[in-house]
DNA sequence: TGGCTATATAGCTAATTGGTAATATACGAG
DNA sequence: CTCGTATATTACCAATTAGCTATATAGCCA
């Protein structure tokens, strides 16, 4: 059986601005290669092929529908890009908090 | 003045796996280029590249000391990685609420 | 000064990439 | 069955990339 997500890299599949357009527009609803493509500046030959990517690394599924194939979002997909920047947005976060303390610290000293 | 975080491609700059691994690294600490090109399977040149790359994504910071390059971590510009997949987030988070709710639902029919 | 160390840069190469044009496949309509 | 539409695939090209080797720059130490 195979890996229901091969996870052909999700960096990479997210590096292209092209390609983070289509899940943006995804996640709004599904959409046909045509639209995908009416949407971008790209021919369909190059849209395809950025579908067969983000396919590749299980960010999308297709359903037949006729001569159509409707691509829709698979956003799960995305949790190991959260997983990986969480811990730094934490560190981020904590220096924020304190930068926020030492500000009112200051303020109050200044109120002396 | 120039853009103190230039920001040449936060995404493609953490799209290669060894400048993951070099923040990681820079997580923990600073390092000079010598320690961080030990701990990667690749020479020294490579390994400046790399830190080039993740400089001019303003994602590190270098320190000069004697003879050596100190690099350090500048967490904040992983903000725009961060900022783009937390929508997606939210939204499997809801997907699993709805699950967990969907689930609690049927347990209670079980009990019925 | 000369020689060693730390780092960056330049030049090269093989592999990958994002695009195009051309072609193949397959479905729906008449 | 034939024609037009929807999509994928192939072949090709120019640009980029990640690595290497070789070289340049600069600080430290004797």
């Amino acid at each position: 059986m195979a890996d229901p997500a091969p996870n052909a890299d999700t960096f990479d599949a997210i590096a292209d601005p092209q390609r983070r357009h289509i899940l943006e527009m995804l996640a709004q609803g599904e959409l046909t290669v045509t639209e995908i493509t009416a949407r971008l500046a790209i021919l369909q030959p190059a849209a395809s092929k950025h579908l067969k990517i983000l396919r590749d690394a299980g960010l999308v599924q297709v359903r037949i529908n006729g001569r159509e194939r409707i691509y829709a979002l698979d956003v799960v997909a995305l949790r190991p890009i959260f997983d990986w920047v969480l811990p730094f947005e934490e560190m981020w976060n904590e220096r924020l908090d304190n930068l926020e303390r030492y500000v009112q610290k200051m303020q109050l000293q200044d109120k002396k």
